[in-house]
DNA sequence: TTCGTAGTTCGACGGTTTTAGTAATACGAT
DNA sequence: ATCGTATTACTAAAACCGTCGAACTACGAA
């Protein structure tokens, strides 16, 4: 079973996020072509930790907001984790910057 | 009227592009989160020399393709220009890399 | 146990994107 | 002039995406 998603949360509270080997470029350029989810992945790269979804203001409702970080970690984007009631959501940086190398920090730079 | 992109043909057969200090990072990513869109800017790239749109085959139709090139195009990832019945188009390679550093490398190294 | 907080799920709506077909245009060659 | 090639314009259908509200779940605190 290595290297195959896991469909459902796992115990700690992960909840499911593709391998690195299985991050898709058109994935995440898709996830990172939305004003909204841009913002939101600003915000966890300057914060450096992870942050719970309602630390980062946004100009829509709850659920457009659940949809948005669902994408953002569909896409391997970011990871998410169960902490208590918060979903705590953090870059996935590193494995990004493996996968992709320099993609991320273009993105971060970009005007 | 600097920097103002023109909306009709230039006498040159060079078509409507957005200048260097318009290309958005949303509309980059956009054009570029798309199989046979990225698909194009890979041959462009490998090519190095402008193109003929039907020198890259592609599994759509006629139309579906000019729409494509289109797409890339008024993001300012490619520019387009008449040359007798063909439109070549090219990468605006070293324009997006002063516009956004190491993004189109990255895009292009990735998987 | 009751309440409030954080977030999800679902269904729907409206707008955009992708797609193809058909007709039209521009040009080079015959 | 006419023909073939390359491509666009227009139109219309289908698929997709971002958005919301309402109902729901999960957890911690009082």
């Amino acid at each position: 079973m290595l290297g195959v998603t896991e469909l459902t949360e796992t115990e700690d509270g992960l909840l499911p996020e593709p391998a690195v080997s299985e991050i898709e470029l058109v994935a995440v350029l898709s996830a990172l072509a939305d004003p909204i989810r841009l913002r939101i992945v600003r915000e966890l790269a300057a914060a450096g930790e992870p942050l719970a979804c309602a630390a980062v203001p946004l100009p829509v409702s709850k659920s457009t907001c659940t949809h948005h970080y669902r994408v953002l970690r569909e896409a391997g984007v970011i990871r998410q984790q169960r902490v208590g009631t918060a979903r705590m959501s953090s870059l996935r940086e590193a494995e990004l910057g493996r996968r992709f190398p320099g993609l991320l920090p273009s993105v971060l730079a970009g005007g």
